[in-house]
DNA sequence: CTGAAAGCGCTTACAG
DNA sequence: CTGAAAGCGCTTACAG
């Protein structure tokens, strides 16, 4: 059985109470009782039981995560930089992929409700359906917009957005394609289409859009894809929100055969370190994904401790353009 | 206030045993008291506070994850498909990315008993430092031997390292390079190396061994992947032990002028979505990533709930081998 | 400087 | 069918 608390006070001659103030090093004990306790815990290879503690505590130190899916490489970079920062500020993760299904979304909220996270980062798409706000629970979104009060962290996506289009512009594309998610939420990654939108108008053209579900789902993709070059035979500019519809077009043009950029310029969103290990002829918009997780981080623990400085309803971290080849 | 159970059973004009009983469906209820609870229940928006209860159940159906970094797309993946089957069985997932950094896991490991996790699963790389066995913990790992005791879950590995090395040898391919991780343990993953090294040997070759550092580094990866073209330069023939590794490889190939696979074919390991999305080209060795995760969780979890049959040692699921234009 | 008591929110024998 | 009591492993006033 594990050693508790009595277990090592019976050992070192003391009480409970003393135990837990070596601990937690509180209050005054005399040198040579600390060092009793602490002999008896080593000996017994205690540690101290945080189910117990949390209990008593009304706080577990735990942070709920809540996203679509880590094998998107974006989402598995930012859990990756999320965790490790939680970790150095001695919190623990709870993950949960949720693949933006509205009811695995509040079985998770209830879930990490029951467990008593301290915070709840979120990443997914769902709005309004979870009452975030009504458990005064301390929440911070990353690229969603989930109520008024919560905090929302994310890339400057409308400034991606636009030199995205503008590259692709200014290069000469005369039949641009957004290829983006599918969802009708206004989300701030919808800005990235939006800035798209923008820039076509401005230039006196018609958007042209195209949905495709986010889920690796190859063959569905590239069905949608394929509708673009019969629908659109002369599209030779591409603005894919984020590299994996970037990749699945590319591929799709080559079936096509049509060539990147000589026949098609594309531009892709994110900037993981995978994309760019995996594809790195790729222009994209490259997204600050461990300051995202920082900052998210840092106003979702000044929630939880309650420190009532106002933290900024959003923030947009700045992107850079990699320079590739395909754009 | 959150209501607790107490605040329920008043509500209901009963006691809190007869709450707990109706939660938990346990004994003889009267349908009339039952819905008065439930009525309460609702009313309140109660939910059961999972920290005491499990305290006092000693179960805390949580399982912990040990990995080295969900940024990896094997590990992005796999951690998806973990938590979705854990979510479906009822358990819950504490995620820790150790960076296959010993004073990490070891933190990471002690964070997790403090926590009353009832298993673990661990797909990194330190072995012996930690006693998973010491603990009477259940502990299943994947790709990784821990102990004799400990079941292992993986590809399999050899025969994957042989397909790999014999598809580049009846490809007439007279200088093979294997690209691996460092790393000096005894592990399954190793046996991709092992095959190699073997179908090299059986066809009176030297094996030709590079190790790079898994991590994201991608100056440091170059660097190593760059003396293989001053130090071998007939290479025409790769075999990576990740598709990561494979990509960077491919990268650099470029750049020193060669083309693959006109000079130079090259092989990887894992065939995740992601990089089948990002690099359709590369010929890979693919896992089975959510039957890896299945057998993983079946088996934890039979541990978990003492089902005594013994569980295999290890288990080796088949790979396949995906040709795409690389190799 | 140290300890006995009460309590965190639940559940489970034990009585009735 | 229902309730009072004890206890899961800890911590924190409160006394001394």
């Amino acid at each position: 059985m594990k050693p508790k608390i009595e277990d090592v006070a019976k050992l070192a001659g003391v009480s409970p109470t003393t135990v837990s103030r070596v601990m937690n090093n509180r209050g005054y004990i005399s040198d040579e009782t600390r060092e009793k306790v602490q002999n008896a815990m080593n000996e017994l290879n205690y540690f101290p039981n945080d189910v117990a503690r949390s209990l008593f505590n009304k706080r577990s130190n735990i942070i709920g995560l809540i996203l679509p899916t880590t094998s998107n490489p974006f989402f598995g970079e930012l859990t990756f930089h999320l965790e490790n920062i939680c970790a150095e500020m001695g919190y623990k993760v709870l993950l949960c992929n949720s693949l933006n299904a509205i009811d695995k979304e509040e079985k998770y909220l209830e879930m990490l409700l029951r467990n008593q996270v301290d915070g709840i980062i979120v990443g997914t798409h769902n709005r309004g359906i979870l009452d975030y706000h009504k458990q005064n629970l301390a929440v911070v979104a990353i690229d969603r917009y989930l109520s008024e009060t919560i905090p929302v962290v994310g890339s400057d996506n409308y400034e991606g957005g636009t030199m995205a289009a503008e590259l692709l512009m200014s290069g000469g594309c005369q039949c641009i394609v957004l290829i983006d998610g599918i969802g009708e939420l206004e989300t701030p990654a919808r800005l990235r289409r939006k800035a798209y939108s923008d820039v076509m108008k401005r230039n006196g053209r018609a958007p042209i859009i195209y949905e495709i579900p986010e889920v690796f789902d190859r063959q569905s993709q590239q069905e949608v894809i394929s509708r673009i070059f019969s629908e659109h035979p002369d599209v030779d500019g591409v603005f894919a929100t984020n590299d994996l519809f970037a990749a699945s077009f590319i591929n799709e043009a080559k079936r096509h055969g049509k060539e990147v950029p000589g026949e098609i310029k594309v531009i892709g969103y994110d900037g993981t370190e995978t994309a760019q290990t995996l594809m790195p002829e790729l222009t994209t918009i490259k997204q600050p994904i461990a300051r995202i997780a920082r900052t998210a981080i840092d106003i979702l623990v000044k929630k939880i401790e309650g420190d009532m400085k106002e933290s900024p309803q959003e923030t947009r971290l700045p992107v850079k353009i990699v320079k590739g080849t395909t754009a």
